[in-house]
DNA sequence: ATGTAAACCTGTGCGC
DNA sequence: TGCGCACAGGTTTACA
């Protein structure tokens, strides 16, 4: 379900309201991606300090070490200051003095990991790897046209894979695509630096509006206070097989790579 | 080194 | 109504 507007929307949602709250207590339910890697006395009585965005991934910093919280495919947080009792597919509570903040995650591939700091093996394990956040200016263009040329991966995959640049999902890395006119299939080395470089708009065009829309909302996403997003009213490809391009009305083609769906327009895209 | 496929787990929707 | 299958927003791991 979630990426990276849905996380930066959930971010958004309970970032100032848990900042400075102590943790009262901490309740752990069905196994998720990995172990939370600690014991709950090291969390627990720690405050919240600030919460970040890396990717996907949510960082709580403590003010001793720090939560990395992942969404996974099905993953939802809620932060309330009173929650029902928690349902099978809750599966992390973290109670503070501000609220409880909850995952629910019914297919389980999030993840809550505790890390010391950044320097934590876990931490460069799970984010060492990331390419540039495509918001906030950091989404260099010219480090994007060198990563993007150098690799001969079909464009929509070298997207996911998120070494380049983090947060395009499969929703996005396909409306980003239709909106640069760019075939999923493309091998990244063959584009031209111009179409690249179109690319690059397009990433920031559909994240930044997807924020602003309050994220997707496909399934079940809803951001940390409960409310749905509204992006999907305005997606142009993704899911629609053989409806018409609203350009041109050729009908929308889906496609397998990697084992994902891509959608594209036969003629909008080449 | 790179690229492909399976794996993790649960729910939902569809054809029969 | 029930059964089996395909599919779902992500990421790591094993293997060609």
């Amino acid at each position: 379900m979630p990426e990276l507007p849905e996380v930066e929307v959930t971010r958004r949602g309970f970032a100032q309201a848990i900042a400075g709250a102590q943790v009262l207590s901490m309740r752990m339910g069905k196994p998720l991606r990995w172990p939370l890697g600690c014991e709950l006395h090291a969390v627990v009585g720690r405050y919240v300090v600030q919460v970040r965005r890396r990717g996907k991934y949510l960082l709580l910093d403590l003010d001793r070490g720090m939560l990395l919280v992942h969404l996974g495919m099905s993953g939802s947080l809620r932060f309330a200051s009173h929650l029902p009792e928690a349902g099978k597919h809750d599966h992390w509570d973290l109670v503070t003095s501000c609220g409880t903040l909850r995952l629910h995650d019914p297919r389980r591939f999030g993840a809550v990991v505790y890390a010391a700091g950044e320097g934590d093996p876990v931490a460069v394990k799970l984010l060492g790897g990331l390419g540039m956040e495509p918001l906030g200016g950091a989404f260099a263009v010219d480090t994007f046209v060198q990563g993007v040329r150098s690799s001969r991966l079909p464009i929509k995959q070298l997207l996911l894979a998120g070494r380049v640049v983090v947060g395009v999902g499969n929703i996005y890395a396909s409306e980003a695509l239709f909106l640069a006119g760019i075939r999923p299939t493309t091998r990244s080395s063959a584009l031209t630096i111009v179409r690249v470089k179109r690319l690059h708009q397009s990433i920031c065009e559909v994240l930044e509006r997807a924020v602003q829309m309050g994220g997707s909302s496909l399934k079940d996403f809803s951001s940390a206070d409960g409310s749905s997003g509204h992006f999907q009213t305005a997606v142009q490809v993704y899911g629609r097989a053989q409806a018409p391009c609203y350009v041109c009305t050729t009908p929308i083609k889906m496609l397998r790579q990697g084992q994902r769906s891509s959608f594209y327009c036969p003629v909008c895209q080449r």
